[in-house]
DNA sequence: GGGGCTTGAATTAGTCGTACCTAATGGGTT
DNA sequence: AACCCATTAGGTACGACTAATTCAAGCCCC
């Protein structure tokens, strides 16, 4: 999963990023290019560069005479994949998960609806065998496996929306589902009602019933929602 | 709005960035830093860092021996606000119309709910204040003044529902709501309806009622898709 | 003779260091 | 208070070198 940093560039921002998303400079800090490129033993060039890219991302602004400034974090790109990797690695990772989650509870079963009406044979059978794998994984703490087909099921759902946003979000679905089943507490086998749940999905998207793919996802994500304690009594 | 690009990289970008979310350079042509140097009449330091912001957002890919090649459109970072502007000031502007505003769908009525349960006593005014402006606003050809309350209203229940991901939908909304208006036919003044939804909805937030918000949103949204003909019959 | 492996030359991005330019900033002068 | 200038840190340009791939020619072994 992590690169490695293709080129130095790469790798010094896979240091820097971290640390700023983690809150280690503040939003108002001041960093210099130089000395930034000396602490990384890299060259101005390959420092400008690892600059540029968090500038893209919104975390830091370049300006003349002052220096890079880190922006306050309601101007970060929190969608970009790679500012949500380094917060899931760092101090406010259970934040992150919610936030990742109570989206997922809002794009998921619209998703599912109009997957419901678009989905191709293909990614009915492909969502069908998803969740087979599910069901074949569900019991005797085989949680790898369980979780490889969660996350395949989800990524096809949100493909066969036919939206490219809802699609973009997969990889963000697969870093919450993984997260949960890595870092969280998940000793137990999963929620059966959860697998039903998810065969049900299937069977509705091949069906071609919008409003109760919907209706079942929707059910699913409030699953997870309460296993954060995000209640809506 | 438009920044004129800060610095000669953010120049290159400005052309560079439309052309290839334009299909200009279709998935998988190849471009060579030299040549694109050239042609920008900029230096290779400039055009590397250029590079490095649209490798970033996953538009292109940089290898050795080969040169900077276009990723296919299904690995772009579609979140970024930069690639959401590019794309429609692009050919492409409906689609990608239609995309954003399906996330809306999905997105906002999640959010006025929270928004219900989260909302400070000043965001309470300030949508109140909104609604007005909207109604106020909604004849005699103010379309204006009425976009400008509009995007507010959308603006602050994003930013109640005390999600950061949903508060960073603001800016697409906003670009939504703007293209809506200005690009798109829009000559007479907005539906009556719409409008008090708005007033609707702010009193509900206003009431702590989110089951009500959810609903009362979840129709202006289906108001905004069933204008752009994307029904669900 | 053909398929697969090795080797080497060509190519293009990657890195580095330097030199100079530009523009904000802050303080000192009038 | 208005102005000017020295300082400072990023912005740009250029040139040299490095390193990683690709491609193809050549080779060996079937």
């Amino acid at each position: 999963m992590s690169t490695t940093g293709r080129g130095l560039h790469g790798q010094v921002l896979e240091t820097l990023g971290p640390a700023i998303t983690a809150g280690e400079y503040p939003p108002g800090s001041v960093l210099r290019t130089d000395e930034l490129a000396q602490r990384f033993d890299v060259s101005r060039s390959v420092m400008r560069e690892a600059v540029r890219v968090l500038e893209s991302m919104h975390l830091v602004e370049s300006r003349r005479r002052v220096g890079v400034t880190v922006r306050p974090k309601a101007e970060w790109n929190v969608y970009d994949p790679q500012v949500i990797r380094w917060r899931l690695a760092g101090a406010d990772r259970p934040h992150q998960l919610r936030s990742l989650t109570v989206l997922r509870s809002a794009i998921e079963p619209v998703a599912a609806g109009l997957a419901a009406k678009h989905a191709t044979a293909d990614q009915c059978a492909e969502l069908t065998e998803c969740a087979l794998g599910m069901v074949a994984h569900s019991r005797g703490h085989q949680l790898e496996g369980y979780l490889v087909h969660d996350v395949a099921f989800h990524r096809v759902v949100l493909n066969a929306s036919g939206n490219e946003m809802f699609a973009r979000l997969g990889d963000v679905v697969a870093e919450v589902l993984t997260g949960r089943t890595h870092h969280e507490i998940m000793f137990e086998d999963p929620d059966p009602a959860a697998v039903t749940l998810h065969v049900q999905v299937a069977e509705a998207v091949r069906a071609g019933d919008a409003v109760r793919a919907e209706h079942l996802t929707r059910e699913i994500t409030m699953g997870a929602l309460q296993e954060l304690d995000i209640l809506a009594p």
